[in-house]
DNA sequence: AATTGTGAATTGATTCACAGCT
DNA sequence: AGCTGTGAATCAATTCACAATT
């Protein structure tokens, strides 16, 4: 693996340029040069060809990049070229929303269910909403990697376990906690009140 | 300003031991050590340690941080003693799932009004969901400083222009999208596909 | 004896400056 | 001429090692 000292933040913000590449295929643009690439993702241009020379060489000097050759190369790169299957667990207000959501599908990831500890029949988009009794079997089963975890702090780590248990290796965490999970397994948290608290220090 | 050469990131976990603070207070614990309290935030104690040196001293060498009082002290290092105001701009299916989620107001933050395009007349937890339109208003009528934006990508950077111009200091955007902001704005964007993409790279 | 506080050392990330292609 | 690719230099953050304090 020589993955192991590419800065985790060059990762993060392929995906940015990811995005940003996405946009210039919509306006049928074919050529973009590092200055104005970083320009829309906001960072400086130096940076975005450094992050790129991780992974190799993909532009033409003296001319830029191809749109469309540099985004597929990215897609290779975050390995995620057909549908990453990703469960959803906690089915209450921001978990129900995200599944309503659905902006996922279109960036390579398809929620494939949902678990709650008390399911309504109802289910989101046709995502079915599932006893949580039934999510390790579910992961085994279909051998999804991926969960994005919505419950209470309360439930938030024994929920983990389980998961991690049952073969889930990256979480996307919502609940307000830091989660202990085993070294194989990746976490990224997104606390709401902590990403407020934080703007509110830099406020006058 | 002696903020200047603080790290960002120190600021960030600030907040994060506010929260494991909290938890410990209401378990009666009373003092806790760095290895402690850093164990519970998911970082080394030195770095706690480091963290709270930028802001003075509060520990008692040989036996730890009071808990209540370390936890006063961050507060009013993160300058939110008094509930600030926000305001949710997009009251979408997340901007709505935010609004009914009211786990902020006990970090002291108080949601105060939502804007939408199209806003129906039903209010969540009585907070009015007025039209876009009055939102420049609000902002200065209310002194607002902090917006949390949840528009689609289409309508994020106009919004944001005008939420600026108002008076607004501080952005979290949930929308896919850079924003483009004068440099006393601060932005903490959380773009959910972007974060499951980066966690798909790290997974085998 | 235990634990904080901190300068120094280390490690990591960003930016510079320019060589190398097209 | 223009723009990428990259080693070297700088800047920033983390960790170490230990002195200071209770």
């Amino acid at each position: 693996m020589p993955r192991i000292d590419i800065p985790k933040k060059s990762i993060y913000r392929l995906s940015i340029y990811q995005r940003c590449l996405g946009k210039l295929k919509e306006n049928d643009v074919d050529t973009v040069s590092s200055e104005a690439l970083a320009k829309a993702a906001g960072v400086k241009p130096t940076q975005l060809r450094k992050d790129l020379t991780y992974f190799g060489q993909f532009g033409t000097r003296g001319l830029g990049y191809n749109v469309e050759a540099l985004s597929k190369t990215i897609s290779d790169v975050l390995g995620h070229n057909h549908l990453q299957p990703v469960i959803l667990v906690g089915a209450g207000n921001l978990g129900s929303a995200l599944l309503r959501y659905g902006g996922f599908r279109k960036e390579g990831f398809e929620v494939v269910a949902a678990f709650d500890l008390a399911p309504r029949p109802q289910s989101h988009l046709g995502i079915p909403i599932l006893p949580t009794a039934e999510m390790t079997e579910f992961i085994r089963e279909h051998q999804v990697k991926m969960a994005i975890l919505t419950v209470p702090t309360s439930g938030a780590q024994s929920v983990t376990n389980q998961m991690v248990e049952a073969g889930i290796q990256a979480i996307l965490n919502f609940s307000p906690t830091v989660l202990d999970v085993p070294d194989h397994v990746v976490v990224n948290s997104v606390d709401l009140a902590v990403e407020l608290e934080n703007l509110s220090y830099f406020i006058r």
